[in-house]
DNA sequence: GGGACCCATCGACAGACGTCGATGGGTCCA
DNA sequence: TGGACCCATCGACGTCTGTCGATGGGTCCC
């Protein structure tokens, strides 16, 4: 929630981080710090035209359809993927510019 | 715990993430992933010859001491810190090659 | 319209985590 | 030797989080 800032985050190394410089980095790092998240992820990454249905997702993450639902949830609103709604289907992509504002912020 | 890989970790994007690896690169993101210890990080990484002292430490973080030496122990079991006693005084060196694996995780 | 289907939300629960005060081992100096 | 100091560990506590079953709103097809 908050405050969705341009560009994120702070780099770790150069200037010292400040508390909510470090909170902001925190969370964003935790959004992807769970293995149902990374996994959901590199399957999206991994298919065709970046980009996959909810229902092709459960099965191979291998948790139930709530829990796959709140982790997409979760990285949506850490802005790591985009939610399009296609009929019934719900359908993700990811956001590389996100994942590449994290490289930068931890290797400048 | 358990493996200590040579190089960590597999990518995200590329292969798709088995489960084993998924949980391998969560438990080194969740090592970064708290507002403490990344300013912990930012505060070593910022001294004078990428070392400091942890009594130098628990006034800018703004942690009690156990607490603060506690996330330095966590970063140290992630391989982020390398610790070295000298006398009485702990002091901290970063690891770069650790937060560039991260990276090469997450941006190959 | 009715039924099958997809998916987000709710409520609940167990386990993990960040934090602190208290404690004790180790080191240095007078 | 005694005292001051640094720091890791312990025990405890409240909070956050990952997980699931149940539920209900939408959408499509027959």
């Amino acid at each position: 929630m908050g405050t969705s800032p341009p560009a994120c985050c702070a780099p770790v190394t150069g200037q010292v981080l400040g508390e909510a410089e470090a909170v902001e980095l925190a969370e964003t790092l935790k959004a992807l710090a769970d293995p149902a998240r990374l996994r959901l992820l590199s399957l999206i990454a991994a298919s065709d035209g970046g980009e996959a249905c909810a229902c092709d997702l459960i099965g191979p993450v291998e948790r139930s359809q709530p829990t796959v639902s709140h982790h997409l949830s979760t990285l949506v609103d850490a802005g790591f993927l985009v939610r399009e709604k296609r009929g019934r289907w719900a359908w993700y992509r990811i956001v590389p510019q996100r994942l590449q504002a994290i490289c930068d912020a931890l290797c400048p």
